[in-house]
DNA sequence: ATATCTGCAAAAGTTTTGCTAAAGT
DNA sequence: ACTTTAGCAAAACTTTTGCAGATAT
């Protein structure tokens, strides 16, 4: 197992939720304990299912306020900077890409402009792999010039 | 620029939509060539924005059916594996992903499982990196041993 | 002539928002 | 007491689907 986040006790939590502004509530820390227990990189709706275990009566509304409140504090991250809406590309050569967080831009990468990536063990047990791209996240020049406004 | 696609002739065009079983229609032709021209990775909105100039009374019905048919056809790609529904990581450190297209499961890669990635040229101008990860995209033991059945 | 496609509208899925009562500080 | 949050419902947004008339083969 990796070591991964660890599961903090509750005079911990309280500080966490404390710097993150957010006010300790029941389901709050229901929902931030199994965000960290899941290590399936999970939906908000696969949170709601796992968490209705818990506390029956919270709505899938609370489970995306929630996830908003945590990410925007950063105590989770969202895997893809592209959700919501399909991107699609023509270039079907292998190639890598800069993504601006921003303003969502996607620029490509050649795959020349990129030493080989080298993997230093095995995979996980019989995962093929088909490719495999890097994706650098930032800012563009534009998007970084311009103030933070949030 | 880039040496990815070029606009494919007329009778290219014929026999690329053939061998993917679609019929040869004014609307998609025009699809087509907005996409291997757009550079910017573009959402169906943006697609159907760009070929109303050309044809103003095309539905956006029809820019979504046609962009499934290219991915189903492999004439174009989806840029993330993950998009439509959110994925949240607690895994604040440095990591990579290894995904199946498949059941789109995420696993993690630590930092270490891979040699350093390296650019081989600066990247373009004023893109500042926060970070990177690579993705690897393919399928997991369980998705390989079953039949396809799509 | 037959199969496929377009446009339109309805529907399904995901996420956000507004409100009031409830809970936290 | 005051502020923030939960639950609920409505709404917004993205994508898919069903169908009748139009177009391609």
């Amino acid at each position: 197992m990796q070591p991964t986040t660890v599961m903090p006790p509750m005079d911990e939590l309280r500080k966490v939720f404390r710097e993150a502004g957010l006010s300790l509530t029941h389901q709050r820390v229901v929902l931030y304990r199994a965000v960290l227990e899941m290590r399936s990189h999970p939906s908000p709706e696969a949170i709601y299912e796992r968490v209705r275990d818990e506390i029956p009566s919270i709505s899938l509304g609370t489970v995306y306020k929630n996830i908003r409140a945590f990410m925007d504090a950063g105590l989770v991250r969202e895997v893809s900077p592209h959700h919501g809406t399909l991107r699609l590309e023509s270039n079907l050569e292998e190639h890598h890409h800069l993504v601006c967080t921003r303003c969502k831009a996607i620029v490509d990468l050649e795959e020349s402009d990129l030493e080989p990536v080298r993997l230093r063990r095995e995979l996980p047990g019989g995962f093929r792999v088909d490719r495999y791209s890097v994706e650098f996240r930032g800012l563009c020049a534009a998007c970084s010039a311009k103030p933070d406004l949030s």
